[in-house]
DNA sequence: CGCTGTTTCAAACTGCTGTTTGACATCGAG
DNA sequence: CTCGATGTCAAACAGCAGTTTGAAACAGCG
């Protein structure tokens, strides 16, 4: 109970914003629970994060789709589920607002975010991405692609005030959400396109010019370790 | 002198973050001086932005460039204009600081950064982006590319942390600067490209299907009044 | 029942924040 | 010089945060 009630604050104020006294009061207990329970406020973030590990991984995106789909149906699918989940009109994905505030503040868990969350998650796409571009592209070619598509649907999450005052019927909703997950789509894929045709017009004989360790857009695990 | 310490200091900690004690301190001054000369710190907050106001705005982009240069060129001078002032090397764009800040943790004055450095900005850029897309794309359409060039160069901003942890190399630094800016250039305008030949090819004989008023992708001004 | 270890609870504690207060300093005009 | 307005300053205040404490309640078990 303790622990639900924690994930639903974190995820509504975030960790600096959030306060011990409203997780108690929202789970019916007392407030020197957590620091009994878990250590501190630190210890119980810790503990809501491992225990979202488990039903953050989407079996849609990561399991059912394997290579043998095509890239761009993979791309999609991608868009449409991180989409979702970075919006959260329904609050069935805490661990997306969790982690889109630990982007912005980010707090000493995420370190771990990002080594279970999102690296395996950038190395997904990354393999979308480097089938869609092909072999002649670069590492950091690849990485800076990867980064255009996941910005373009990070903005909707971390700029949705500015464009709610913007107009307002910009910002997606239920009924524009299958819009917006169509464009960002279709304009990446235009680009890919674009970028792939123009590589190969500038060195079209030339063959892949990287080796198998230049596949990967990020490195596969931390350097700080 | 406190004006120009409150400035560097709601940059670098954002509003909630920075502390009246912290100010004061870097300007020599008392705790007290703040609530004397501004009513509080609010009211500090807020003639930070419009001192920020003048020096914000950038000749060589809105001056200097009118619609007799190329728009591929204005659009490439603005990625690198808004990706310098975001990532903000030198600290010489503290405004640049405090617009992220407030997209992602908004306070009462969002509603002015928004309709004195925002709305122009985007309006501005919308322009661009029209001259290249040609007239065949709704207003709406128009935004949602408008927002995808945006997206691409906030991100850097807003997960600057996450990319450090994911690999430390792809951060945009001094040196790769303009590597990223001519990507998200020419990513864009493939993407453009591509959008347009496609939307061309679609309905090659039909003429402009939307009317003067659709012409610009945001409200010009705010509807909330 | 009686004991022991565990969990709960109200209250107090510590430290930080923005803000206020009242005494003191400064200084220009009459 | 005198006076009054303006600014400065150290200190205290009030509020809220996380944390600690010590007593009370509870559960399991001989």
């Amino acid at each position: 109970m303790l622990l639900s009630a924690a994930t639903s604050v974190f995820a509504e104020r975030g960790f600096r914003e959030a306060t011990i006294r409203e997780i108690c009061q929202r789970a019916g207990a007392n407030i020197a629970a957590v620091n009994y329970h878990f250590r501190d406020k630190e210890g119980l973030y810790e503990e809501v994060i491992k225990a979202c590990r488990d039903d953050a991984r989407n079996p849609e995106i990561h399991l059912s789709m394997d290579s043998s789909t095509p890239a761009p149906v993979r791309l999609e699918a991608y868009v449409r589920w991180m989409f979702r989940r970075v919006l959260a009109f329904d609050v069935e994905f805490p661990m997306g607002q969790i982690m889109s505030r630990e982007m912005v503040e980010p707090t000493q868990a995420l370190e771990r975010v990002v080594e279970v969350h999102i690296r395996p998650e950038a190395l997904w796409l990354g393999g979308v991405m480097r089938d869609i571009l092909g072999p002649r592209f670069s590492r950091e070619e690849l990485a800076r692609a990867t980064m255009s598509v996941v910005g373009q649907i990070l903005f909707y999450k971390h700029c949705g005030p500015v464009i709610r005052l913007l107009d307002p019927k910009v910002m997606p909703s239920r009924d524009t959400f299958e819009v917006h997950v169509r464009h960002i789509t279709d304009f990446t894929l235009a680009a890919l396109a674009g970028l792939r045709s123009h590589r190969d017009a500038e060195s079209p004989l030339t063959s892949v010019a990287f080796d198998a360790t230049d596949t990967v857009p990020f490195a596969v695990a931390s350097h700080t370790r």
